[in-house]
DNA sequence: TCGTATACGGAAAATTTTTTCGGTATTCTG
DNA sequence: CAGAATACCGAAAAAATTTTCCGTATACGA
């Protein structure tokens, strides 16, 4: 395998699961990215998400493949192509992910003034 | 400041910003701890995660302050007393946390048998 | 006086995640 | 033939988080 994560996904408490299936840095905004079923490829979504390295995207979407929240359909031509797909098991995190996009959105303003330093 | 956490809030995305605020290993256990409103000691929630460090709760409490998740009051006795609540903006997260709570529970089996070793 | 109890934090080690860099493979185009 | 295009992966470096260990302060009870 490309690279080990090194904490499983936690078996031990229910909400450390969930938790762990999507906390890596990029994985809400990958099942986001993905929400609408559209099959992409991962030029694609690193494009949506620039400031990830491909890299990264490589390596979480393998992990997000593994523990059944995406697909991976690679078509056998040349130049190579491959596509992600959301499964249904990672659209029922959606309404979760939708849940802090809103609290996000509805508290950007506090972070915002607390936060963002002006140079 | 006890420790400095490197990466601040991240303040480029609604949903980074949610994720960021609780995806360190045990914000959002400390949250759920805290839901009923009543204070508590950082003892009393380390009984209720013994697999926390009292170290990290202490680093994480002190975050969640920082954010105004949580407030900390401060008694002036000997030996010390300190005591968490849960302010109206960590509450606002609770919402979300019974939503990873629910889903856990929900797709429990799934993951046990992906990923649960016997030995 | 000495040990206990309590909350906390410094510092370094250990662990984990992310970044950086570069390489593989193959067909088509110029 | 050289280079582009594409997805991917190994390895090491860098960065970030968590753990481990130990010390502070102080009043009380034995």
């Amino acid at each position: 395998m490309a690279y080990e994560k090194k904490i499983p996904v936690d078996l031990d408490c229910p909400l450390r699961l969930t938790m762990s299936l999507i906390e890596s840095k990029w994985k809400s905004c990958i099942l986001d990215e993905l929400r609408s079923s559209k099959a992409m490829r991962s030029s694609e979504i690193h494009k949506s998400l620039p400031e990830a390295t491909p890299r990264v995207l490589d390596i979480q979407l393998k992990e997000m493949v593994e523990d059944g929240l995406v697909t991976q359909t690679i078509f056998p031509e040349l130049p190579p192509r491959s596509e992600y797909q959301i499964t249904e098991l990672g659209k029922s995190l959606l309404p979760i992910i939708d849940a802090m996009l809103k609290w996000g959105e509805d508290h950007f303003e506090i972070f915002k003034q607390k936060y963002d330093r002006k140079e």
